[in-house]
DNA sequence: GTGAAAGCGCTAACAA
DNA sequence: TTGTTAGCGCTTTCAC
């Protein structure tokens, strides 16, 4: 292992280089400067009503110049509400991602304050739950992780939890989702639609949704009459998975003309094997993903895909949490909201062939 | 909009639904319980020793049974140390999720609590720094945030700051990076023993690391007499830019044999518009990504990269922010690591073409 | 090995 | 409109 180190780390006579020791400016620290009480400050942080206006003014700047900043710690300890929601996320999808970019201006507005709790294989639940709960969070906003039922319940009894994209069905498990099913019917419409029969579903095992994607898969076949054609390859929403049953798929005589993969990450994995495998998208074969994620989005992928919207899932996830902390509900509520089918460059009409399979 | 909701929020008269009003428990209530002083819980909760066994034993089931958790607000207030490490992110480069990963294992190794803090187009820095304040943080941890250097020495006038990837150069910001100079001319040797010349790179502007990958693809070229088939093309780390670069290059009459991107989002946009274009990777053209993401291990993809130590940068991180924290160092540290080039599949020997350009 | 007591910085109820 | 007061749950001396 080679590094450089420019700067050796001997100590030095600690005088002036860091305001050392210097404790943080506190309340009392603001109030006798102005020369008022440490309430009256409090009241002012708080956006009080019933401060004399300049006072306030006083008050305030008093505090940048000494760079007083209020305690969190302090003030979650006193006070009898927290107002901190947890957001526990794995960041294994970009819907993750996307997802936490829009609850952070949905809990401004509801006057609420997010904290982060990573999830990941270094980081098991037990610990980020255990963080959260003792930053006094009031409720958790579950993205993606996968606890168990049981676990679930527990969490349940002590504070409200929402799922987002899972539908869990638990007795006390609030559930914010978008109608997979109906997203999924959309992109078999769409491609029968556009002529075609032999529709391939490489889904989600059991990833968020996948089960729902899946059903509606089959029923969108179904009320085509294509009952015969329905055909779902296993898969787990990863490039690899698609990839691997574009490798099965390429193998066969008659493959499909079209694939509607279980979400973007899939259908990528599809569309590269396909093309490496000699095919042309969309002439030779339609590829539709699912999440519509930035991904789906480039210019160069350009895939046709489902759009569930994530601002309003991250309305809803935080309206969830807030209702049952501000409003008593006690009734579980599952929020079902619709996708969009957004068509781009990797669906078209089917390539012409012998007319084989005209039994249908 | 359509949405489905199953149950209505309606407040039933609040007796066994969820133990409400149930304050929770405090160190009071197992000490009661166990029939100790609340210090003595304490002791017990923080592993200190010299407290009996049993005692101990005892103390933890009570905690159990009765759901008790340490209050970690109470805590941060009462103790002199926070021990908090406050890491900036935005999440929008793969690397920052592979660093956040390995920071956690690290920071518990050395007894330290991270605590996240998001940084996004919805929530500006100032909002991300100041959260991470007032949970008394001691260090900051910055992964990808383009903070200015005004604003990033005053804050290293107050906490320990440590930049990680990018090499900043202020008097008191430590910088953790990968050695992105030596890894260039990596990849630029590797490309040349294969037998290329003419090898193009596509920058990152100004991301993190660009500027010394750029500077080391002209040293790496110039190291090998090949200054005249110098070339940059501007990009900015995303799948975009490749695929733009990649499409300059497909209109010209003599393209490249190789092309290093600047990042591997990069790399896979020119991967997949050279290959749209018509030219086979690497047969017709080579493509190298910086980074060794996840995208560059996926066996479609199969990119040869330029990887960084993400776990090492890490520990480095971490271990900077503590050296001034614990050990009273006040110097400036730079500590740039080694890259690793992992050679996979899209990089070969250049195609046979007439020898039209043996000058050199 | 154990317990009593004094706050950390802030809020909220009340009094003036 | 402003000030007083009593803790929130925990840690940390210091005395037993």
């Amino acid at each position: 292992m080679t590094w450089t180190i420019h700067g050796e780390g001997h100590a030095v006579d600690s005088l002036d280089e860091r305001p050392q020791s210097n404790r943080r400016p506190t309340m009392r620290d603001v109030a006798e400067r102005v020369g008022v009480s440490r309430a009256l400050v409090s009241m002012v942080f708080r956006d009080m009503p019933g401060v004399n206006a300049q006072t306030r003014e006083k008050i305030k700047q008093a505090a940048t110049e000494i760079g007083y900043r209020p305690d969190a710690a302090a003030q979650v300890l006193r006070r009898a509400r927290s107002r901190n929601i947890g957001v526990l996320f794995t960041l294994q999808h970009a819907f993750d991602r996307e997802l936490i970019e829009e609850l952070y201006p949905a809990a401004a507005r509801y006057g609420y304050h997010l904290i982060l709790g990573a999830m990941m294989p270094s980081r098991d639940e037990f610990a980020a739950v255990e963080e959260l709960l003792s930053y006094h969070c009031e409720a958790l906003i579950l993205l993606g992780p996968d606890l168990d039922p049981k676990r679930l319940d527990e969490l349940a009894a002590k504070l409200p939890v929402v799922e987002v994209s899972r539908p869990v069905r638990r007795e006390q498990v609030d559930v914010i989702r978008s109608a997979d099913g109906r997203g999924m019917r959309q992109a078999v419409d769409h491609l029968v639609e556009l002529g075609h029969r032999s529709i391939v579903h490489v889904d989600g095992g059991r990833m968020p949704g996948a089960v729902e994607r899946r059903k509606g898969y089959r029923a969108g076949m179904r009320k085509h009459g294509l009952d015969e054609h329905i055909r779902v390859i296993a898969g787990d929403y990863t490039e690899e998975s698609g990839a691997a049953a574009a490798r099965e798929l390429l193998a066969e005589q008659t493959p499909p003309t079209a694939v509607i993969a279980g979400n973007d990450r899939c259908a990528l994995g599809l569309l590269d094997s396909f093309r490496r495998g000699g095919l042309r998208v969309p002439e030779d074969i339609s590829v539709v993903g699912y999440d519509d994620s930035r991904l789906a989005r480039l210019s160069f992928v350009d895939l046709t895909s489902v759009r569930q919207d994530v601002e309003q899932m991250a309305d809803c996830a935080l309206r969830a949490a807030i209702e049952r902390l501000d409003e008593g509900r006690t009734q579980m509520v599952d929020i079902v909201l619709p996708p969009t089918l957004i068509v781009r460059g990797t669906s078209g009409p089917p390539p012409q062939r012998r007319p084989v399979d005209v039994a249908g």
